[in-house]
DNA sequence: AAGTGGTCTAGACCACTGA
DNA sequence: CAGTGGTCTAGACCACTTG
């Protein structure tokens, strides 16, 4: 390695990258051969390899076998979201946590028969002493097994999920929407029922497609709205 | 390469996943180290390594320098979202395209000063004949260059910048709101100005954090709603 | 000092594409 | 057929962590 230019790899990568980014090398253009790289670097295959490897992880390129790379075309419409139960500066009040009745909506949900149990975590979150969200989670009830009292010890739903099963064999399913609130959620909002909230919807399914969680999180937008990002930096 | 089994790194890749998403290796745990794993397969480091560099890239572990590699927490509080302006069975009509002179609000997001104009884009969106979106982009106004009625050529935001600059040179921030739809919205919607609307608001923004494009969506949700989702499969 | 991962070389054989 | 990428071997030297 050069300690001037830093390890090799990474020059060829980031030479690479640049010439896509700043547009010199534009979608569905392709690249000099693995071999062409080598002797221009004064390297061997492999070293290009993972500069190469590094770009088709990144999603600028893709290889074709026989034929080349190519300059793959930008996905402006794939966007990274980042959403929180709450925040460590947020102050959580647990408005009730107990075992209800499934209504017809969660048993459908939960593909439970009728008759069927679900606890029920009911929150608001307060940001700056203002109510700034309410949240509803379920989670089935299982006979006997782990005191309720005991989820509340954690806080967010991701954490209950792992800590009933293995932290990686679930997945989220969400969806977003505009409401304006019940009686009772503008009640633990302090705020007006003509006042539009996000909704936020989560679907926790375990590999086999069975929901084993459900929540809604409703929020106030002056205290926080949802946002996301695409693209380079 | 084995005819039964495939090809050996994608073997040892796969073992370790399973391991990892079955819970048998929890996060924190330390996988075997390189050398281990090359005796265990009878391989060498390298094809061990390109196993490990995938199973980092897929996020589910990570290399500590000189101790080893660990599983990672999953991350269940990262999204995905995808967001299209609008999906091909639409029809979209043209309200209109012209040249205004910006107002406050887009003078401060593009950073204009007093007096710009700015190229506005609205549009409606049908999904079977019922109006289902509404949507208005803001470019800035560059006198010359391309004829405004060429914008209307290109469909959506993003190839419209595209073709303005280079297509990797830009990013997107989105935020998703609530709102009650004001007259002229609720009249294009043909909804009820008390109806709450999904509101996606599109800043597309330059390497120099420059704004080159601002966009609001407001969707009824009836038809078709903002989702997203986390987690493996 | 022994073990870990990080970088790199110099080969090999294969399947596939295109002239 | 020559050229492309895909897989794999068998080494080497380095910086870092840990006992």
């Amino acid at each position: 390695m050069n300690p001037k230019t830093g390890v090799l790899y990474q020059v060829i990568l980031s030479d690479l990258r640049d010439e896509i980014l700043t547009g010199k090398r534009r979608p569905h253009d392709t690249l000099p051969s693995e071999n062409e790289l080598s002797s221009r670097y004064n390297t061997t295959r492999a070293t290009v390899r993972r500069s190469l490897a590094a770009l088709e992880a990144e999603g600028l390129i893709r290889s074709w076998p026989g034929k080349g790379y190519f300059v793959e075309a930008p996905a402006h419409n794939s966007f990274t979201l980042t959403f929180s139960e709450d925040e460590p500066e947020d102050t959580v009040f647990y408005k009730g946590i107990h075992v209800i009745k499934a209504d017809p909506h969660l048993q459908e949900i939960f593909q439970f028969p009728a008759g069927s149990r679900v606890i029920e975590i009911c929150r608001t979150i307060q940001k700056k002493r203002v109510p700034a969200a309410y949240d509803i989670k379920y989670i089935p009830y299982e006979k006997g097994s782990p005191l309720i009292e005991r989820e509340i010890d954690y806080a967010v739903f991701p954490e209950i999920l792992a800590a009933r099963t293995a932290p990686f064999s679930f997945y989220t399913k969400m969806k977003i929407g505009a409401e304006l609130p019940s009686e009772q959620v503008a009640r633990a909002l302090h705020c007006d029922t003509a006042e539009p909230l996000l909704v936020v919807e989560r679907i926790f399914m375990n590999k086999s497609k069975i929901c084993i969680g459900y929540g809604r999180k409703y929020l106030r937008q002056e205290y926080g709205s949802l946002t996301a990002q695409s693209g380079y930096l």
